[in-house]
RNA sequence: GGGUCGUUAGCUCAGCCCGGUAGAGCAUCGGACUUUUAAUCCGUUGGUCCACGGUUCGAAUCCGUGACGACCCA
């Protein structure tokens, strides 16, 4: 018999005696009358005189946390989901004509309790409750992790979530910040004007983005389905529709790796906003970031790592080109040079042996030779070198401009430049946290962008856009002018609470199957 | 996909280099203790040493394969 199933047993011995004394180990009648941190604000500053006076009686439930017993004398910890308080329970002073005494016996550390009694402080002058009534409310079987180093085993921590919520303050907070970001950006939206609407995630074809969708099926329909990997089109369609300022929050899956970063199903915001432009949305976001950053931490400068980031400046704001310039050491004029270039020959050697492997500038050419032009390739060639060897160092909140269109099958061509698109990405800490463009409506182009996806499709790009006719009906129906911005939930809560790995600001991540 | 490291009691970890009865703290259980703060003190229980295979008289320890995880790289 293992520890875990003598423990078992012994807890379950004391449930049986606790119906033999008529109570319900796993009762619902109790009714806390209190909060805890609502009882520790209310008496913070009361001293023990002041107690006296008031003789008031409190009810208050939680897990019990710790126990620390001094013959007569016992000090528990409980734990609600406000905070921690401490117990008082003087076995001369507990009431004696209750089954409270002989409850007290039968109390593990893990079990829930409903104590009843006056606010007091101990010697120490540590806030606690005086214990008159006690009763156990529900019975924990199993023991706690331990009371001093907790739980640390990251693998077990994220598979039994419960046990890191109970032990870990640190990722309760997490997690409450989480969802205060999430209601804070609602909120953000909602007063000016964006409605929070809902898309289908079980999609026939899944668009919006380059990835690998989760392939499902309906048995009833007898019909192929994929998990949506991302809510653009869908979103499109709304404002269409007529629903100009839309924004939706929910789950996008990508069957791909999963690391540090990526986690196969994670959470976005997309939001639409008509008669704009992606230059709009980077004052737009720099507001967003910066209300949400002051929001959670009451400042703009903020740790990340060894980083203090900073959002009270306004954000840096550079092309692929020029990064990439001044990554390889180029002067200001052949920076501006490169910024206008379509030369694919200087381009490609700039970008060999500065991709994630050698010859991916080689692919990128035999790729997209065909069905782009100069320029576009050339920036796509920069663009590989900005993904390997900058993307990770830009630490201070940073607008990528200037994307090539092959890159953006979705986004506007710049009037003066349609080999570049209308769009940024915001880089932080090393991570992209979101990707904005002046939404192509032009459906001609669109047609057109869909067709040169379907050929890359055909040749093995398993990540290329399916066509998606309906889509393309619905531009032809027509599209106000629109800038859209996804932002990447998961990344901006490891941003905002100093999580370096996004396994720390998802409840239950991807785990392999034991 | 590649590399490095890890997996031993419910939890946190020693032990492994150099093979010879499986260890500590916390938790549990029993006892002492009327203001503790990781309470303290005395005693106690608890193990598929990740799995499988190999070497050996003998493997937690050495070797191989696999599983799971962490970190780094791609």
């Amino acid at each position: 018999m293992t520890i875990e199933d003598r423990i078992k047993k012994e807890r379950y011995q004391k449930s049986l005696l606790l119906k033999t004394m008529g109570k319900n180990p796993y009762g619902n009648k109790f009714k806390p009358s209190i909060s805890i941190s609502e009882f520790k604000t209310k008496f913070t500053s009361q001293q023990n005189e002041e107690f006296l006076l008031l003789k008031s009686v409190y009810s208050i439930a939680g897990r019990v946390m710790a126990i620390r017993n001094l013959g007569n004398v016992n000090f528990y910890k409980v734990q609600d989901g406000t905070g921690q308080l401490q117990l008082y329970i003087n076995k001369n002073t507990i009431d004696p004509t209750d089954s409270s005494k002989d409850q007290l016996a039968l109390i593990d550390i893990g079990d829930f309790i409903g104590v009843s009694g006056t606010p007091m402080r101990t010697k120490t002058h540590e806030l606690s409750l005086h214990v008159k009534h006690l009763e156990i409310v529900t019975k924990s079987l199993l023991p706690l992790p331990d009371k001093w180093h907790g739980l640390t085993n990251v693998e077990q921590r994220y598979r039994q979530r419960y046990l890191d919520l109970i032990v870990n303050e640190k990722s309760r907070n997490i997690f409450k910040i989480r969802s205060q970001i999430i209601r804070e950006i609602q909120s953000f939206l909602d007063t000016r004007g964006f409605m929070e609407v809902e898309t289908p995630i079980l999609d026939s074809i899944a668009g919006g983005a380059n990835a690998k969708p989760f392939k499902t099926h309906h048995n009833a329909l007898n019909e192929d389905m994929s998990l949506r990997i991302a809510t653009e089109l869908h979103l499109k369609r709304l404002v269409v529709g007529g629903f100009e300022n839309v924004y939706e929050i929910g789950r996008l899956f990508r069957n791909e790796g999963v690391s540090t970063k990526h986690n196969p199903e994670f959470t976005t915001i997309e939001f639409y906003k008509t008669y704009s432009t992606y230059k709009d949305l980077m004052s737009f976001s720099e507001e967003l970031f910066r209300h949400l950053v002051f929001k959670i931490h009451g400042t703009y400068q903020i740790p990340y790592g060894n980083h203090i980031i900073d959002f009270e400046k306004s954000f840096q704001c550079s092309s692929i080109a020029r990064l990439v310039g001044e990554h390889i050491g180029f002067s200001e004029s052949e920076i501006r040079k490169l910024e206008q270039t379509s030369d694919i020959e200087l381009a490609f050697n700039i970008a060999k042996g500065r991709t994630v492997s050698y010859d991916t500038p080689d692919l990128i050419l035999k790729e997209y030779e065909a069905i782009f032009d100069k320029r576009s390739l050339a920036l796509h060639l920069l663009y590989a070198v900005f993904e390997h060897e900058i993307e990770h160092k830009i630490v201070q909140p940073t607008f990528l401009v200037d994307f090539p269109v092959s890159v953006s099958p979705l986004a506007r061509r710049k009037d003066e430049d349609p080999s570049v698109v209308e769009r940024f990405e915001l880089f932080c800490a090393g991570m992209e946290i979101s990707n904005a463009f002046s939404e192509l409506n032009d459906p001609i182009d669109q047609r057109m962008r869909f067709e040169l996806q379907s050929k890359r499709k055909m040749m093995g790009d398993k990540e290329a856009h399916d066509m998606d006719e309906d889509f393309l009906t619905a531009l032809e129906i027509g599209m106000p002018p629109t800038a859209g911005q996804g932002i990447g939930i998961d990344r901006v809560v490891m941003l905002l609470t100093n999580s370096l790995s996004i396994r720390e600001v998802i409840l239950f991540p991807k785990m392999r199957m034991k």
